[in-house]
RNA sequence: UCCUCGGUAGCUCAGUCGGUAGAGCAGGUGGCUGUUAACCACCCUGUCGGCGGUUCGAGUCCGUCCCGGGGAGCCA
């Protein structure tokens, strides 16, 4: 019976004969058998081989077998005598696969660091770290979906070439065929380029059905160097028709509560991984964030707090100055220690769909902080008066013939509506710990980088 | 894009005052052992990121470009 090695440690049927297979990750030879331990990638943990000596191929193959080589065993499932293991198999045949040639394979049976193995971006999800991110993603992204089909909303399917910008969300990238030949000339009659975001069209979808949600890949042609951006990333971004700023930010501290608890209970293992070799404390910060109730403050608290703090920032701080990264980090993980929410900015700091306050200079918008990452969540209560986001389009100097169909949403059966964005990638670091967002995606894209 | 720190063996790194390069791991060979980052012995391994300059002599000093880390801006 074919078995994935996460089943059989689950279950451990000791005495049933089972076939895996995987890639060897390490070889012991004794005098009498060698040691094989194999990983096929259903969990972290390997399973350790016994190959007697007696084994047909073993003098010429097995005692051979090199770290990255595939294999497939058959054989006998028992208690290990040995330490550090509960089961082991006892081999009654060993086949070679795939041999991977020690004097080149650049996996070694020891730690690299993750700046090496990102040069080696097809390879890297062989190793522990790299695999369990893989595993922990899969399961986050999955956990997205059952959080809002429990709740109702209906996931929609935005376009990824788009006709309108969002303001406020960076740089697209143009969409063009090659065969353009004069300005003009454009496949979709007019100029498109790659989603910065699936907002505005969601924000028609929610105006109909309630509650929806997208969760699809987005570009931005930003020449951003960080440990935090992507110009491919997914984004996943409800909106809710009838949903004020509280509202939303509610929705958004249950779901990262929410998605945060599922990695705990369901990748025990894997973050285990990360708690011990990438972020020390990794579990306790979760387990806090799963526990505790988030903080909300508004940006005019937020400044006086600051102001008040006696801290020295390398930049100012005043009302209607953005909060610098320094100021974020300085609240988030210094005052307060733990995810906060930062809601009602200076409206000029926003763009333009935010909906304007009853004092005439915020905005109903709100920034979800985490330590050590900043902002994982950006959001708004959207503006559903007509007048008033017609005047903050045209002082923003957008054409409102471009955006009529988003007006329209306003112009008929208009209501309070409101949604955020939340980085994927951003919420994958934040649970698994990984320093750089170009470790959470299996191929990253960045300026200057797209290897494969 | 800006600031900053780096780039030396397959990997991780050391290299003093400028004097021609080393360790651990990996790999190879042999040995030993229910081993588990196995262990022991021996062997192999270099465009010192590229180009140019200073110097009798450059891994080391200067210029420049490329690449990477950290920070900033932009944002998710």
């Amino acid at each position: 019976m074919k078995v994935r090695i996460n089943q059989l440690l689950a279950n451990k049927p000791v005495g049933e004969t089972v076939t895996i297979n995987g890639w060897v990750r390490t070889r012991r030879d004794t005098g009498a058998f060698s040691f094989v331990e194999v990983n096929d990638g259903s969990c972290l943990a390997n399973l350790q081989i016994i190959a007697d000596a007696a084994l047909a191929n073993y003098e010429h193959e097995i005692r051979l077998l090199a770290t990255g080589s595939s294999i497939q065993v058959t054989g006998l499932l028992r208690e290990s005598p040995g330490k550090g293991q509960d089961v082991e198999l006892q081999a009654s045949s060993l086949a070679l696969l795939g041999p991977a040639d020690p004097e080149s394979y650049p996996l070694q049976k020891k730690r690299h660091s993750l700046e090496f193995l990102r040069e080696l971006t097809h390879l890297r999800p062989r190793t522990n770290a790299l695999g369990a991110v893989a595993r922990v993603r899969s399961r986050l992204s999955f956990a997205v979906h059952r959080f809002f089909q429990e709740r109702g909303f209906v996931q929609i399917h935005t376009p990824i070439i788009t006709t309108s910008d969002c303001e406020g969300a960076g740089e697209m990238f143009q969409v063009i065929t090659g065969r353009e030949t004069s300005v003009g000339d454009h496949f979709f009659g007019r100029p498109a380029g790659l989603t910065v975001s699936g907002q505005l069209q969601a924000e028609a979808f929610a105006l109909a059905l309630g509650n929806v949600y997208t969760f699809g890949p987005t570009f931005r042609a930003e020449n951003s160097n960080t440990s935090r951006h992507l110009a491919e990333f997914w984004m996943i971004e409800p909106e809710m028709a009838f949903c004020d700023l509280a509202g939303n930010r509610q929705l958004a501290e249950e779901m990262l509560r929410y998605l945060v608890n599922e990695a705990l209970t369901s990748c025990s293992d894997d973050l285990l991984l990360f708690d011990q070799f990438i972020e020390k404390g990794l579990l306790k910060r979760l387990q806090g964030v799963v526990a505790q109730e988030f903080v909300q403050i508004s940006y005019s608290e937020a400044v006086e707090r600051l102001q008040k703090s006696g801290r020295q920032f390398t930049y100012p701080v005043s009302w209607g100055l953005d909060l610098q990264s320094e100021h974020e980090r300085y609240l988030c993980e210094e005052v307060f220690a733990c995810p906060l929410t930062v809601t009602d900015y200076p409206a000029s700091l926003k763009p333009f769909y935010m909906r304007l306050n009853d004092d005439g200079k915020t905005v109903a918008a709100m920034d979800l902080l985490v330590p050590g990452i900043g902002e994982i969540v950006g959001g708004s209560q959207r503006e559903e008066r007509y007048d008033l986001l017609a005047g903050r389009m045209s002082a923003a100097g957008i054409d409102l013939d471009d955006y009529s169909w988003y007006l329209d949403l306003r112009r008929y059966g208009s209501a309070p509506h409101s949604g955020f964005g939340l980085g994927f990638e951003r919420l994958v670091q934040f649970v698994t710990g990984m320093g750089n967002i170009r470790e959470v995606i299996a191929f990253p894209r960045a300026p200057g980088y797209a290897p494969c």
